[in-house]
DNA sequence: CCGCTTCCTTGACTCGTTCAAGAAAACGGT
DNA sequence: ACCGTTTTCTTGAACGAGTCAAGGAAGCGG
């Protein structure tokens, strides 16, 4: 996707097209699954003065009007990606944070109405399996935090 | 549930018996959903000389052991309930934050594992139900943070 | 009742995120 | 092309949940 490609995206949501807005749609598209300090130092790349809070604003603007989505699963810090409106699951690696997409190919009744709804008006179900990536499964060289695993193993309480 | 009750749990885990201990079990057990800051205002109706570091190591050590569970909705702190081991689920209101526990009644295939499992050993499906709580949804008095809702509305990014 | 081990208290501290005020940039209209 | 209004960005301080670390206290097996 190119600058343009995220410039018309931007307006399509009536959003304002500064470059930070672009820069930091960009990132998490090529990101997925990124933290906020991820984006940041994406971000820096082409713009290297951008001031966290244009991220953090970023972030929540573009999260606000559905252009991306955060997910934060439990003893994470907020993570964002671009797939959204697919109702797409996540796979969270106890060991090393490592977290990949899953489709939802149950897809509609039991995945999105609880067995009773307690009067709510649900509008998402969101599915997130927990267990241990493949290499940290084989243990050989312990955790490994590659890909977009967090620096720091997630406790996320059993 | 007991004193005496919350003491032998604790011993059947092989956790020594403290007071703290027994207060945190107890303060989890009778506000599901707690967070942290809940918990420990609980346990010093009774100890009220806890360290809010007794609370935050008892919490741990209970959730290591499997005697309470830790969730953490996208945007709300840790909060604890003693409901484990049965597949249950949670539906929270996206205005108040309260949290109501829904039963897996789908039970095993769709809830328990992924389509595609990508090589992870999963252990655990997390369902989380988005939606607005009953008095939300009438609007009529606002957001009513009642029961056991955050006391500022959660903006968990849809 | 003793001693070892685990746990709690105290207090400082980290880190992700938010708040606030003013400067800068976007963009519709002239 | 420029202006003015509105939104967004920069700067820098602040907040709060949670963690770290050292020493004293309590649990519990012998």
């Amino acid at each position: 996707m190119h600058a343009e490609d995220y410039s018309a995206t931007l307006r399509s949501s009536s959003l304002r097209v500064t470059k930070q807005r672009v820069a930091v749609l960009a990132a998490v598209d090529t990101h997925p699954h990124a933290d906020t300090e991820t984006v940041i130092r994406s971000v820096r790349e082409s713009l290297p003065d951008v001031s966290h809070q244009a991220v953090y604003d970023s972030l929540h603007t573009l999260t606000e009007v559905g252009l991306v989505r955060s997910i934060q699963p439990s003893g994470s810090v907020a993570r964002y990606e671009r797939r959204i409106g697919d109702n797409h699951h996540h796979l969270v690696c106890r060991s090393c944070g490592l977290i990949v997409d899953v489709d939802c190919t149950v897809g509609h009744a039991p995945c999105l109405s609880p067995s009773h709804d307690h009067g709510f008006a649900v509008d998402q179900a969101e599915v997130t399996f927990w267990g241990l990536c493949p290499d940290c499964r084989s243990g050989g060289s312990g955790p490994s935090d590659q890909g977009e695993g967090s620096p720091e193993p997630l406790s996320p309480d059993v």
